[in-house]
DNA sequence: GCTTGCCCCTAACATCCGTTAGTATATTAT
DNA sequence: ATAATATACTAACGGATGTTAGGGGCAAGC
């Protein structure tokens, strides 16, 4: 009987749900079937429902348990002592460092997130809003001590958060620059946009 | 009995295109049925194969039709003398414009390609991956003579691009500033995110 | 060695899906 | 008016989907 695999201290569940992340990434929510997952995970379909409770629980954990990364990491930028521009620098950094090392969950996250309901899907929608009323308070903040030049900060908010999802691409991307490269590109061109002068 | 209503010189197949962007964009292609798109068309499901071949022929439309306006915008830009930064901002200009004003078809496009199946398929991915060399090609050439800071090229593209389509959010959002303003917000922040100084 | 609880299996379910067949009705051309 | 064509309908298909029921084996604790 072929008995699902752990590593270090993962439960079953655990890897169910990093397997379920890799799938909906490569095929979106809903072409992914649990026959599909099963076949990755080792197992028949059925079986995987010893561990979880339905399909969408395992959207569920992966868009939930993004979100409280990114608003952890706003709570402890907010609380930092630095100038606008570097707290933008600093969360910008954390994004592109998550979507390039938690590709798939932050992936899902972002596209597949239609697919939760209620209440999953408003709680959801809320922490996304809330996100980035607090991103663009930080934006509105340099332009009121002229770091930043005058812009409307939502729309700086909007193209900030989507540029960066396109780590995709480079994901995808045959001859890829380093990670670092990435990233300093990524900050130069961003940041850049934002400065005054 | 009742009938498809066309306007204008629209065929029955145009609408119902045209009803199945905005459902696979609302939905998602895999998630909206036929059932769903013949009620919005205001017909039974079976009666859309008087006039469309299968499902997929509707995504096949949405996204070569899409992707054919931009090559040949991009044919028009390229035989322009205008500097490179010119260029890029009027190819800018063209994909907020497309994403504002057809933002369904746009979307879909961008998003749910995935689903065409070959040869769609890989047709699609090479005429997007021209389409960013040749967007690239115009970023070097700006760069080599320092109109453009220096970056990696392809990856420049894929924060403009990506940007752009955070538009999707600009539609959602209740308290919207006009498109004009959006517009220059945007150009502002990614050209000036190139410009060398 | 026996029991307990965890895990996986096979089988099956109800439902939904895209699509086809066959037929009736509405529109257009003669 | 009649014939031809376009377009709609109802019914049904085969297959895929998420999920449940029920039974059996494997590992740990006594």
């Amino acid at each position: 009987m072929a008995r699902i695999k752990t590593e270090n201290n993962l439960s079953r569940k655990d890897v169910i749900v990093s397997k379920a992340a890799a799938l909906f990434r490569e095929k979106g929510f809903k072409a992914a079937s649990m026959r599909d997952l099963a076949e990755s995970v080792g197992v028949e379909a059925a079986s995987l429902y010893n561990h979880i409770k339905s399909k969408t629980e395992l959207l569920h954990e992966l868009c939930f348990s993004v979100a409280n990364r990114f608003l952890h990491k706003m709570d402890e930028v907010e609380a930092e002592h630095a100038t606008a521009i570097e707290k933008i620098e600093k969360l910008l950094r954390f994004h592109i460092s998550e979507m390039i090392h938690h590709y798939e969950e932050v992936y899902v996250s972002d596209r597949e997130w239609k697919h939760l309901s209620d209440p999953y899907l408003s709680n959801f929608q809320n922490q996304r809003r809330i996100y980035r009323k607090r991103f663009a308070a930080i934006i509105e903040t340099g332009m009121r001590n002229s770091e930043i030049k005058k812009i409307d900060a939502p729309t700086a908010v909007l193209i900030m958060l989507h540029a960066i999802s396109g780590i995709e691409s480079w994901h995808r991307s045959t001859q890829k620059i380093s990670a670092e490269e990435l990233e300093e590109n990524m900050i130069s061109i961003l940041v850049g946009g934002l400065i005054h002068r």
